[in-house]
DNA sequence: TTGTAGGCGTTATCAC
DNA sequence: GTGATAACGCCTACAA
């Protein structure tokens, strides 16, 4: 059996409350004597508190709850590795859950965070397919009367809750216009699913772009399937059948997919095709031809987001509880002017 | 306040005692009608059991601590992913913990660990510069009595522990040994550190396939550094001053660097030099020329490290504590054979 | 300045 | 079959 705070109160020769006070630094006057005593008992002891006791009674954990759709992604691997590291510094621990974007198995993690009364819950894109499910998710959330934050790429919601996001908008809008900037006119879009609001707001910023420029959006040109590298290797063939000349793709894992096909039908980047990612990860500078990218800002949304969750935490009123971030366009190799061969 | 037991217990007009039997399923006799009374109210208040409370009683908090280096690092994000996701179907939460290679921050996870009293802990890579720390932290981790998997790189320890790791001599010996058959004679390492066990091991798997080949080990052609990009960059000029053919790099994160140095001195890969690497991250198929790789069975590693941890905490004793797993090479086409030009 | 005792939400051991 | 009741390890009024 483990040393409880009634070892070290006998040990010392005082009560368990004495041992507590001093633990705690609660504002009582100890007199040097005892605090000593007591100091000595703990160490000699090796007496740490036990957490789960600590927690039932405070009613405080110091734990939240990171739910993730796949932390194998770069980009969300990166992010989770920012909150955690500044959440050690409270010494708040991170119960880390991977959904793979699947609701069934983010309820499942929603339910365990309840059960283990984790103090918060930081939530990255909450979206699914099906929109019902979505909604489902954020009642149960709702139901849960726990601090959340949202992390990337949200729907709306009310309460106890705070958002952090990257203007998707502004993604779709920046990538779209350095290519037309380079003159390029034809441009697809490898997307994932448009039903899922990432995609569509980063389609409605490239939209704006196009709009800007005088011209009228092809809906031949948005390719939609998945953000992952097979994505860019499917999109590519049936892009290029329309005469694109540059493709904003909506990750630069779907872009990687793209440098794949490209090798196969010995299309060169970016002489024949330039290419744009989303995203920024840490291989787009490595790849060759580097990848000119839209940077996201993982550690800024890292802080808001612990910033947030500790606000709410405390039961403050957060100043807003919104918050928009802004992407950043990272132009490298894989985009030149537009060529009419 | 939440619904307690007691309030089940209450709108049910039984017992908390009752109540508690029928969810744990205890093997108690109870009649069908208090069952269903009880199950109504569970039902109607969205009574659910503080786990905290349950940890506090039954001494098991049904979560397991994940230690690693670098949740960035590709290698340990799918690592970390399959863990998690195996544990998940045991209902398991896991709590991750990167300490950035740092001793101070590993043992600030471990103790963290050991106060929310997790039921087991597994350990990636435990292996500092310093081989004091290495042992300090062993020792702290035998004082915490906590159930522990070892997982890939290691040191020695006993009790309570197992061990999970890939043999990562033959890593070093299938890797220079690929090259040898290719015809390869001077060929370079970068490593990382020297003083971590896995790059001993992986230079000693390294000299064994050269001396079965008669040749002797030349020490100027290991370049030592740390396991990142940055050590391949600056790998390359220093090993290609030494009149090498081809470089064994000792991952692939490092075999990226060489890529990259390589586009700045206009070598061609594999025309010029052979790369191999080691881990086979999923990019190493997207980088051109995709690499030539020794796989670790990161799927395997896990769910051993998940079989053996499962059956530390139960208590029972494993049939065999230590089990080590085979590389894979991967041939792809950043190695060809040596041309005397 | 220090100790006593009640309670946090459960489980588990006895009685009834 | 079911219900008190004592733990689990700690915090915190309230007393002393």
């Amino acid at each position: 059996m483990r040393v409880t705070i009634k070892d070290v109160a006998k040990a010392a020769g005082v009560s368990p409350a004495t041992v507590s006070f001093i633990i705690n630094n609660k504002p009582v006057s100890i007199s040097t004597a005892t605090r000593e005593k007591v100091l000595k008992a703990i160490d000699e002891l090796h007496y740490r508190p036990n957490q789960l006791a600590v927690s039932l009674v405070t009613n405080t954990s110091n734990t939240i709850g990171l739910i993730l759709p796949d932390s194998t992604n770069p980009f969300f691997a990166s992010l989770s590795h920012c909150i955690e590291e500044l959440l050690r510094k409270h010494n708040i621990a991170v119960i880390v859950g991977n959904t793979n974007s699947d609701p069934d198995i983010t309820r499942q993690y929603l339910q365990l965070f309840s059960d283990k009364r984790v103090d918060g819950i930081i939530l990255a894109q909450l979206d699914f397919e099906d929109e019902q499910e979505t909604i489902a998710c954020q009642n149960i959330i709702r139901h849960l009367d726990i601090p959340t934050v949202y992390v990337d790429r949200v729907a709306n919601s009310v309460g106890q809750h705070s958002i952090v996001e990257v203007d998707q908008r502004q993604i779709g809008y920046l990538a779209t216009r350095h290519l037309l900037n380079l003159g390029h006119r034809r441009i697809g879009c490898a997307s994932g699913s448009i039903h899922l609001t990432v995609n569509q707001q980063r389609y409605e910023g490239y939209k704006k772009a196009l709009i800007e420029y005088g011209l009228t959006p092809d809906p031949d040109l948005l390719f939609c399937d998945s953000l992952s590298t097979n994505c860019g290797s499917k999109a590519l063939p049936c892009l290029l059948g329309h005469n694109v000349s540059a493709i904003f793709a909506f990750n630069d894992m779907v872009a990687y997919g793209i440098y794949k096909a490209c090798r196969n039908y010995n299309i060169s980047i970016p002489d024949d095709i330039s290419i744009v990612g989303v995203d920024d990860i840490s291989f787009s500078e490595i790849i060759n031809p580097p990848l000119t990218t839209i940077a996201q800002p993982i550690e800024k949304i890292a802080s808001h987001a612990v910033e947030a969750i500790k606000i709410l935490i405390n039961g403050d009123k957060p100043e807003h509880n919104y918050i928009c971030l802004h992407p950043l366009l990272k132009v490298r190799a894989s985009t030149t002017s537009y060529k009419n061969l």
